[in-house]
DNA sequence: CCCATAGTTCGGAACTTCGGAACTTATGGA
DNA sequence: TCCATAAGTTCCGAAGTTCCGAACTATGGG
């Protein structure tokens, strides 16, 4: 098993971040990583609403969002744990996660994910 | 010619918006489209940087901007005219576009795109 | 050692994006 | 009026990406 990859904060790019967050799914993932007191083991996250991600498409978004530079993983044993980068994130590119995520809840029961209100960490 | 169709503001999706501005060249047409007194023909935005964008993916990208509700086009004449949706965007998601923009901008040099920091019309 | 658990990799089907060539539509002469 | 030209759009094949089931690789416990 491969090292996770994971870039540094100055190689982060915008298109990446936005890439990853413009699936409704993944969003989800993030909020809920970084709600849930930013550590959550990869199946932690696999129900999304009513819909069941099966095994190799939940490790693709987690691999997604960890190379866009907005989570972390470490693996502890067998599994896996994701901290959000948020506050790394936030001092690079200020305001762009929380108006995606407010977007996302905002426009609320209409998409596949649930987010409240931001407030980080 | 089939007419141009342009979804209600209470109909674009947040995953339209992430997904038509995830791509950095059309980010940068959307920026200039914005800067440019929110009026521009296509093919006044056909060169972004060194790179000379084929008409048939010029008319592509500003389709995908016009479906996401980004921008508002209008045939005049043979010309079609861009508009900036930038006020009913940011009234639906506040924050959304200047963050994204600025994250754009402050990347800078390194992306292929190039965008003053974020002041609407 | 063997099993269960948690993830990862592989590979093919389905979908998306890119760009050249042909088409449409409007305008401005001769 | 008829033709030429300019601005966009459509079509379609090649190349690339995403999704998900099946097979695989760690790790930990009994």
């Amino acid at each position: 098993m491969r090292p996770l990859f994971h870039p540094a904060i100055e190689d982060v790019r915008p298109e990446a971040i936005l890439h990853a967050l413009a699936d409704p799914g993944r969003a989800a993932m993030f909020a809920k990583i970084m709600q849930a007191g930013c550590v959550e083991a990869c199946s932690a996250v696999a129900s999304l609403g009513e819909r069941v991600i099966p095994k190799s498409s939940l490790s693709n978004h987690i691999k997604v969002l960890r190379e866009a530079g907005l989570i972390r993983s470490e693996r502890h044993g067998t599994e896996v744990r994701n901290h959000s980068r948020w506050a790394e994130v936030e001092a690079r590119f200020p305001g762009l996660l929380a108006g995606i995520l407010n977007a996302y809840a905002s426009d609320g029961g209409s998409g596949s994910c649930s987010t409240g209100p931001i407030d980080p960490r």
